[in-house]
DNA sequence: ATCCGAATTGAAAAGGATTTTCAGTTAGAT
DNA sequence: ATCTAACTGAAAATCCTTTTCAATTCGGAT
């Protein structure tokens, strides 16, 4: 079982690779690691403007290029026209379950794609070096929550 | 087997819906036709200009709408901040391979990824509705390229 | 072949996301 | 406490995409 992405580990991590650690890089940590969604850039920021006002749009996304280079945040494939990012919690290579309802995201590691690799390499002669996979649909609290409502209807 | 996308199969379609079939959207038909790669709005303008100028990039725009619409093109899926078009050859549902050198994509319809979609929903509750996955690399022409280059060397 | 109206067009402006520039501020080593 | 390179916010610049609008054009009806 490996460590749990904490703030502190976070913080080291910066702090070793020679990253000061300000103000406001410790607000956007801390509403990257306290959420289970994936958030754009601007939602961040407004996030962040909670813990503290003063703290710039620019620096969200100065924060988000150094987090992405560290490999601390992960993007989201959608089919929007912002990026969207979200704590790295599996330290691996790994996909993601994207809620359509509340954004939050389900991470899984074991995606087991070398067979269909194989098989599409003898097909099509092409070689395979990496892939995007990302599934859509509905978290489980979600469907509780239209379960919930489904019933108080009947 | 299915027919083959031809020009006059798509104008045919076009013209069923109701659009007209203007100088300008069949001189972003046949680019878009006669390509195997995924090409950018603003790519796709550049080869339309050598078959006619006056062609404007909103005119691209509105006519990549249009096809999106009837499900006459794909997006590909990738890491740059532009849209990147290709022509929609599998009827159903299908994935890219998507070669870095080139550009060239080839499409492949038998994902099989219900087995890893059941065990997911077992695993965390989520119900998949739908899912992105495209596979980067290089394609067999590029390999063979790289291969040539290699023997020139020796 | 000509006419007509709605659809379509290009240019320019607007919009939205992201990056760059720059002068002032600050973290953290000494 | 001092110092300096790293960092910051504001504004401007860049991209990519959409909207607006007056002029043009397609294609059905004459
Ligand atoms: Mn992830
Ligand atoms: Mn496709
Ligand atoms: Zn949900
Ligand atoms: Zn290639």
């Amino acid at each position: 079982m490996s460590p749990s992405i904490t703030l502190e580990r976070i913080t080291a991590l910066l702090r070793q690779k020679g990253y000061k650690l300000t103000r406001q890089r410790r607000a956007v940590l801390q509403v990257i690691v306290t959420s289970h969604d994936h958030m754009t850039p601007s939602k961040i920021h407004e996030k962040v403007q909670k813990i503290d006002p003063s703290v710039g749009l620019v620096t969200v996304y100065r924060t988000l290029e150094i987090l992405t280079g560290a490999g601390l945040i992960c993007r989201v494939h959608t089919d929007r026209t912002s990026r969207s990012y979200l704590l790295r919690r599996p330290h691996g290579h790994h996909h993601h379950l994207i809620c359509s309802d509340c954004g939050r995201v389900v991470d899984f590691t074991d995606c087991n794609l070398h067979r269909l690799e194989k098989r599409l390499a003898a097909e099509t002669g092409f070689r395979t070096e990496d892939h995007i996979l990302e599934f859509f649909g509905c978290c489980s609290l979600c469907q509780e929550t239209a379960a919930t409502k489904e019933e108080d209807r009947a």
